[in-house]
DNA sequence: AATATATGAGACCTTATTGATCCTATTTAC
DNA sequence: GTAAATAGGATCAATAAGGTCTCATATATT
């Protein structure tokens, strides 16, 4: 019951977007290095955001990836939802018509409630509220930090399993 | 993002046992007509609902299962954890050492609350609430039902995908 | 005690999803 | 025109989910 790989890239591909302000033409490459990335992964990530109308990209020569709206009238949802669907934290909601039980019965309706809270957390929250945090992000480029000899979050990126 | 099957069934399970009350040993090969569950996945679902303590298991002839609790005291909550572990939204909660970017970033913030409101949610419903609504199971047999050709919600069965 | 009946425990298989990569085409700055 | 950059789709590997099977074990019944 997690978040995709995928969904978690775009989150922090729309708020590095969103800390460059609106508008700012980023390249692929940059924004795959600094928010740790896999480029060609973030290509098809894009794609998707492209769609949903949340990042234009402009291709060619220093093309990339600019934020389409203000980061204020982005909000987490959407870019959440935008790479996994409309979330619906069990079968039976998602298609009441082919639950084999009933389409409301108890259960259902316990679902139904988890999800609609779940949803409205998450599009209560806006972009520019998230980059509010300076956390998310070290705020000098990955390579800068690592030559001032820095202690940087990035450094964690190791210890996975 | 969705609720695993053996968690559904797990849930269907132990609603047929707070059906019959607490206590009353009821034969895996019922449970699983009854409440659509494939019988051998229900051998291994049933296994970590005793772990649990949710559930008692008797072997040998006329052996089967029975619920060791009093349905009222038996959350939603209980069960689905049983089944999935411990409900965490996105990677970052759940082991917030390995995070990428930060144990304490905005975004770990917005999960960790919508992750804690999701299972309050499903810590508030027990099962004697969830059997209080009839629309779960038919109230008679299935095979019961067939024979007098009554409309039960279980013939929607075949319209999956 | 023997037998039939029922579950235990885990190995095993199949399929779907996820995560990631690669390659050719297309677009654009210069 | 050339170089730089993304588009778009094919492909592949890893993981998880869903389900099945088999042999072992336990118990009621006779």
């Amino acid at each position: 019951m997690r978040l995709t790989r995928a969904a978690e890239y775009a989150i922090r591909c729309v708020i590095y977007l969103s800390r460059q302000g609106q508008s700012v033409l980023t390249s692929r490459q940059e924004i795959a290095e600094q928010a740790d990335i896999p480029a060609h992964f973030l290509a098809k990530i894009a794609q998707d955001l492209a769609k949903a109308g949340l990042i234009e990209i402009r291709q060619g020569a220093r093309g990339g990836f600019l934020l389409s709206k203000n980061p204020a009238d982005v909000t987490l949802l959407e870019v959440v939802e935008t790479m996994i669907g409309e979330i619906s934290l069990n079968d039976c909601v998602a298609r009441p018509s082919g639950c084999k039980i009933s389409p409301c019965c108890s259960v259902h309706r316990v679902w139904l409630d988890a999800r609609d809270q779940l949803r409205d957390s998450l599009r209560r929250v806006s972009f520019d509220q998230l980059i509010a945090d300076a956390s998310c992000f070290p705020s000098y480029p990955k390579a800068l930090l690592e030559t001032e000899g820095l202690e940087t979050p990035l450094s964690a990126r190791n210890d996975l399993q």
